[in-house]
DNA sequence: TCAGTATATAACTATATGCTTATACACGCA
DNA sequence: TGCGTGTATAAGCATATAGTTATATACTGA
């Protein structure tokens, strides 16, 4: 009958409650495309470092997002294999994409690239 | 490309920080396939009354769910016409389903029937 | 080794949230 | 009309949340 496996409702809230924040929730939108470093949100969402990286962290604390050390830099990417990404993904799919802020970080020149 | 529509991502945010709290996922979930009135709620939830009026108000503020008055009690229902009720289905559809509780309040002889 | 840059953490604060209790309102029925 | 039942609202309180500033940590390159 269900071709998708469902989520204890405990959990689902606490996932939902974590994205019912806009912020967060561009971030998660963003990262299902590109990667990101802290600087370049602290860039697209005009907020200090610190409110970045608290966020940041809320997302990893769930493992919903990975981090990988490359010199100066942290990068953020989403992790797919996360018990639940399935249903993060159907959410995700519903919101416009924001592409245009990664487009607009590169013309500024401050899109992070360090290969 | 997009079969679906996008929901701006402010208001989407707004819609799952409301369903960031594991009560109203629920009654969501509920009310997706059956109409219920408050004290069933009350039954339910093993909630106080004011608690789950709160909850309820929450959710017809932004009109997720509609009431309806029928003699003394007050039943509320999903508002399958809601602009981004695609969006709200396609989260509750992820959950499992709490018929359980239902059949619950059946047996117990609690579950409201007004006609 | 030291300065500069990127990030994390701690402590604090203002506001939001979810409950409680008390009370008001609405309906049905004797 | 008055009482019982169901629901809503108001006010208060404890906790959670999201930001701030200050500081610590980690890496790079001179």
């Amino acid at each position: 009958m269900n071709a998708t496996a469902t989520i204890d409702l405990q959990r689902a809230s606490q996932l939902l409650k974590l994205l019912g924040d806009p912020t967060r929730l561009t971030m998660m939108k963003l990262l299902k495309s590109h990667e990101c470093c802290v600087c370049e949100f602290v860039e697209i969402f005009k907020m200090s470092q610190p409110a970045i990286s608290q966020h940041l962290r809320k997302l990893r604390d769930i493992e919903l997002v990975k981090e990988e050390r490359r010199g100066q830099w942290i990068f953020f990417s989403i992790n797919e294999s996360h018990e639940d990404y399935p249903f993060i993904k159907s959410i995700l799919e519903h919101l416009p994409n924001q592409n245009e802020s990664i487009t607009e970080l590169e013309v500024q020149g401050l899109r992070v690239c360090c290969e």
